[in-house]
DNA sequence: TTGTCAATTTGAAACGTTTAAGTTGTGCGA
DNA sequence: TCGCACAACTTAAACGTTTCAAATTGACAA
């Protein structure tokens, strides 16, 4: 059997509440006490219960990240960001996967509302085919980058709007005019504010915004590539293509490789995110890069703050930043002119 | 205040017991007091609390995975394969990443050791560096794909020894006689095991094993395309190359690309692993598939019947299997003849 | 000697469940 | 009528901590 406090007591001939003090709150029992039961702990392999812990002080210290899977380049700066900041935090953070399903999303929910973990951190964009009522509402819960509740619950996010500006805006000054546009899973609210933001960015600039140049790429590289291929295959193809993530962006690139297509010369991408992928891509490709860590850790922060009872902000928007790589170029009228 | 089940049977009109057995145990109850508690239970908001329930049955029914890292491709469809499956089999799972420090190590084995999971997969190669002296001898844990422990803990893996004999043969067939190979974290077990694999095969294949032709690629991208370039700056590059792994073969064959060598007409690659970026890859990669759903299938199925205090086998090896894809061609001469 | 005070330790309750053991009440056969 | 079996429910203990309030101890002053 797993040695337990009253064993340690025991052996270090104390009662059991001094060796819990001894071991948690030494301060509280005098020198050698302390001494005593330290070791009567190490010489019997004694390990704290922390169910029992938990239970008697009703705190987990620990905080659940939900997030949609871990295939994409997205999610792994952000989590351990997350992680990080919680551990600093002192919370020990655990990770569940949702796969973007109702199902799973509720399994994990359930280690808040039974009281296994004291917050949540949902990086999940949904799938905006259910809509998820959310948690109760009392329950200390923090979104980053997407929203999937009815709820109100704190949100730390960018302007998505203004990342696809900063896009078109960016391919626009290079002369291009012909800007296409791949969306990310629709189903997102943020993919679809990309794609809204698109159109405004356009439609402020005087560009034509024809709606065969806007075309669903479901966030994934397949969805991207077939986005891409059909783009190709229309009667005037665009010069350049704002995609709503890297990671579409760069199979976008590679069905332009593959079908010998040069990039930037014929047609210009940017993508957006800033994941890693986008880096090894070939051209590097220019992109609408996210903070992810920041996110990661203003998120852990809040989520903090709604356990302990304060008040947090409930919609924090942070900066992102255009980084100028090699997938565009200036059209070759710009450049002829 | 949440509501504890004591509050579901003063609604209910019930004892606790009763209440307890209406909600966990339905057979044990008349159908009315069954219904009375379980509409009270709704009406209250009741939920669980686990962690009271965890102390008193000395059970979380919650597995813990330790994964290095999410950035590698490798990972996230075994993680997938274990989740499926604990869950299949009534069991939580939670996942930690290591991000193969120490620190991080024991930061999460603390959750096995202070009870708060049943049992633990780990799937970590470890940075050799440190000996880990492992958990205590008697905690279920079982082990994926690598060793990190002294201790004797049941492994679920794959013969690295034959994965490296299978790739070099396929690139001998082919005619090809200078071989060279880029190896993984030369840390891991896994990763001495490939290398020393390429060697036998090698030898026995009576091909000359040049101490130059063998690179330390790390693992990862950066490692890999560093080893590569290496590799071509020899005075007497190597026709094909076997890396640890699909990740660094992509990075390798981007140098090549990069520096207008031609794969495979020029020089022909084998991966390792079976994971997505090989397949994204252009031309597309030829690898030696390691089943990476099956391990972490079997490796749940070990720790449970583990849990359970069943005898299991101390070493799973499972077949891997050569898949054959555009990264590899026969050798001029080998055509010409 | 007695009283006071601080330092240290202890007993016992509490956290919210589950469950073994015990109680109650009902129906049935002898 | 009694005894017994059985279903349905309840009482109370237990899981391993933490912590409040109370008790003990020793030192020191009056």
């Amino acid at each position: 059997m797993r040695p337990t406090l009253s064993d340690v007591a025991k052996l270090a001939g104390v009662s059991v509440a001094t060796a819990s003090r001894a071991l948690s709150n030494p301060d509280l029992v005098a020198d050698g006490t302390r001494r005593a039961v330290r070791d009567a702990a190490a010489s019997c392999g004694y390990k704290i219960n922390l169910v029992a812990r938990s239970l008697r002080i009703q705190r987990t210290d620990t905080l659940l990240v939900l997030t949609p899977c871990i295939d994409n380049a997205f999610y792994p700066g952000l989590v351990r960001s997350i992680e990080d900041t919680a551990l600093a935090m002192g919370y020990a953070i655990i990770v569940g996967f949702t796969r973007k399903s109702e199902k799973y999303r509720e399994a994990y929910g359930e280690l808040l509302s039974a009281g296994r973990v004291d917050g949540m951190v949902v990086v999940d964009g949904g799938s905006g085919v259910e809509r998820f009522t959310g948690p109760q509402p009392d329950l200390p819960v923090v979104q980053v980058f997407d929203r999937i509740y009815d709820a109100p619950v704190p949100v730390v996010r960018v302007d998505d709007h203004h990342v696809a500006d900063l896009a078109v805006h960016q391919l626009a000054s290079m002369g291009h005019r012909r800007i296409a546009h791949i969306s990310g899973d629709v189903g997102q609210h943020s993919a679809r504010e990309r794609r809204d933001g698109y159109r405004a960015a356009m439609a402020k600039l005087g560009l034509p915004v024809e709606d065969h140049l806007v075309r669903n790429g479901t966030g994934h590289r397949d969805g991207g590539a077939e986005a891409m291929r059909q783009l190709l295959d229309m009667a005037q193809p665009p010069t350049a293509v704002f995609c709503a993530n890297d990671t579409m962006a760069c199979a976008a690139m590679d069905v332009c490789r593959d079908r010998g297509i040069h990039v930037p010369g014929d047609i210009s991408f940017i993508g957006a995110d800033g994941t890693p992928d986008g880096q090894h891509a070939y051209p590097s490709l220019t992109t609408v890069d996210v903070p992810r860590a920041e996110a990661g850790t203003r998120a852990v922060e809040k989520l903090v703050g709604l356990i302990r009872g304060q008040a947090v902000a409930p919609d924090t928007v942070l900066p992102v930043e255009l980084k100028l790589r090699g997938s565009c170029a200036p059209t070759r009228t710009a450049v002829a002119a």
